[in-house]
DNA sequence: AAAGCATGCTAAAACGTTTTAGTTGACGCT
DNA sequence: AGCGTCAACTAAAACGTTTTAGCATGCTTT
């Protein structure tokens, strides 16, 4: 625990400076053999560690990389997390975890925490509560030239690299294979307008009917961000209207799932009475039989960390738009396959 | 991003050590307003942040917590982590994050990692692949110091502090409550016999039949830890025993929901003609409605992380061995309420 | 007016490395 | 023998803090 370089030193009769040269394997020190022995001798022997704090200090930069999310709740973020940490683990970075807890300051607090400690860099997985003050943020890391990637939201696609899934196909792709399936009447359970995920789904959505030709009327569109009440009654609405929708596209599989039993108690099938296709395909997507956009979160950590890495090191790159690739997963809940798990009652 | 306590004394007229004692609330110095103010202000003009890398290597301590986990792509490891950084945030700890990608080699380099980081103490997530090297571990981590808490696994209980749900007594509750609704042969579906967690539930099982004076012949127990075709082929031999069981408990909600179609093949409807309980309830379990027992994963995290710091101030206490509450949520596979996702097809 | 005593500040050491510029001594060359 | 060269190693500075001991200064005491 407390063994220094000089400890070792001693132990085999060289001077510190030379430990280092050996431990680091600098090739301009003894090749005759014995001096490199006695000191890896020394060290193993002492159980050395050499101290990443010392050395990081001296060198000016860490090795170390923030990621910044709102919660490891959410399995989309807890995925994205992955992927970045997995990469970190091919780049030999280590990952510092701070949390947001959906709260600005809270999370102002902590990217100073990170800052203090020096990381190389950071990536923000943005949630909805602190996305007012994301460009806040950003623009202290501008100031102390701390690189940045965010990843979920590409409002601020201009001053910073962005990852984000390519929702407005995504969308398309959705309602396209809808409108295939011979849907004229498609409604949008969507996710609010505060994060560009949900806009541009809902702009891949309008896309999709145009092209085709079919209608939009802005009552088939409801919906919020949040899971829960709110939700269940704009799914309610979209369900009572005059020419009820035939099919249902949903901005977040979560809201069609936490809205299976309204549709059970409206005596609504699926997919005879009502197709559904949502967006995210959770691992409960696929238990549901729930056709779904898959958006592959984990690559999108992968692809953050590796632009990160880009970007340290060389600063001067223009900020950059990564969309990553989007494909729609075809079960049985928009009148494909036949169904088992989601079925008439 | 280079500004240090030196240019802040220069700007301020003052030396390096007054500053340190000003922006660290030393009630000694200057009380007469003056100094303090303008070494405020000169810090805030230039945006100051100390170095924790400086601190914390004069310190001796780094307010530095590692995280050691298999994947954060399992959610149950996910909300472990998610309840661990939560409270961290509460006691001004920081994470470092460390995946073990279930390879042995590889955790051993990541804890050496961490070591040179300097953590102040460690929390292991045990997965299943780097169980048996996880003496090993312990070990070195003993050797030099570092407090430690392990997760999910209690086959080290007596040299370490480790945190699990009360596996048994969940398990108990389980088969209880299939007895209470009138079950008598009621199987098994186990998660292997590799993790404590699964070996208890597996006796939890047992326990329970022979209190209620129920046979539990060898037969009705089968499974594996892991996911997919093993499993299914062991859920499929439960199935087909000569006098099928009119109920199973699972080890796993997972290992349910991808056996559900294979009830669906084999026309058995839940919980008409097999009820089911699983263990973890996972949020697809509520969209499935799956009776399952919650372990509450979150607050195992933050029960270790609370523990961990304990120990970090009283390195001698005793091993401790925690077991987190459980309970059971019922929902319809059991057959008590009336199902709508799982029914009849 | 001298001694004592707070008060307000600073000099310098310390933490554990890495790196730069040297220093030593052996050896080969003319 | 004198010179240069090279190999093998080391001394010391540097990174940015905190802390300890101590130094002025001015204010009470007697």
């Amino acid at each position: 625990m407390k063994v220094s370089s000089l400890d070792v030193a001693r132990a085999a009769g060289v001077s510190p400076a030379t430990v280092s040269l050996v431990l680091n394997g600098r090739t301009n020190v003894s090749l005759a053999t014995t001096t490199r022995q006695r000191v890896q001798e020394a060290a193993d022997r002492l159980g050395y560690r050499p101290n990443q704090l010392a050395r990081n200090l001296l060198r000016g930069c860490t090795g170390t990389l923030g990621l910044v999310l709102p919660s490891l709740a959410s399995s989309f973020v807890a995925q994205v997390a992955e992927g970045f940490q997995h990469e970190a683990g091919h780049t030999d970075c280590r990952v510092l975890l701070a949390h947001t807890r959906n709260d600005p300051a809270f999370e102002a607090g902590q990217i100073e925490l990170l800052l203090r400690h020096r990381v190389d860099g950071i990536v923000i997985v943005t949630g909805e509560a602190t996305l007012p003050t994301l460009g806040d943020r950003l623009a202290v890391l501008d100031r102390c030239r701390v690189p940045c990637v965010v990843v979920d939201d590409q409002t601020h696609a201009a001053q910073v690299d962005c990852v984000v899934s390519d929702d407005r196909h995504g969308a398309e792709l959705a309602v396209q294979h809808l409108i295939a399936g011979g849907h004229r009447r498609i409604a949008h359970l969507c996710a609010g307008k505060t994060t560009s995920s949900a806009r541009d789904r809902l702009a891949g959505f309008r896309n999709a009917l145009r092209s085709a030709g079919l209608p939009c009327p802005a009552e088939r569109i409801a919906g919020s961000s949040y899971i829960g009440a709110r939700n269940r009654e704009a799914l309610a609405r979209l369900l009572k209207l005059p020419s009820r929708p035939t099919a249902i596209f949903a901005a977040n599989d979560r809201h069609l799932a936490e809205g299976l039993p309204l549709l059970a108690e409206l005596g609504l099938r699926v997919p005879a009475d009502v197709a559904l296709v949502g967006y995210a395909n959770y691992d409960f997507s696929a238990y549901l039989g729930l056709t779904s956009v898959d958006q592959d979160p984990v690559a999108m950590g992968r692809i953050a960390m590796r632009r990160l890495v880009e970007r340290i090191a060389s600063p001067n790159l223009e900020p950059k738009l990564i969309q990553t690739p989007v494909k729609l997963v075809v079960r049985n809940s928009c009148g494909i396959s036949s169904p088992h798990q989601i079925s008439p009652p």
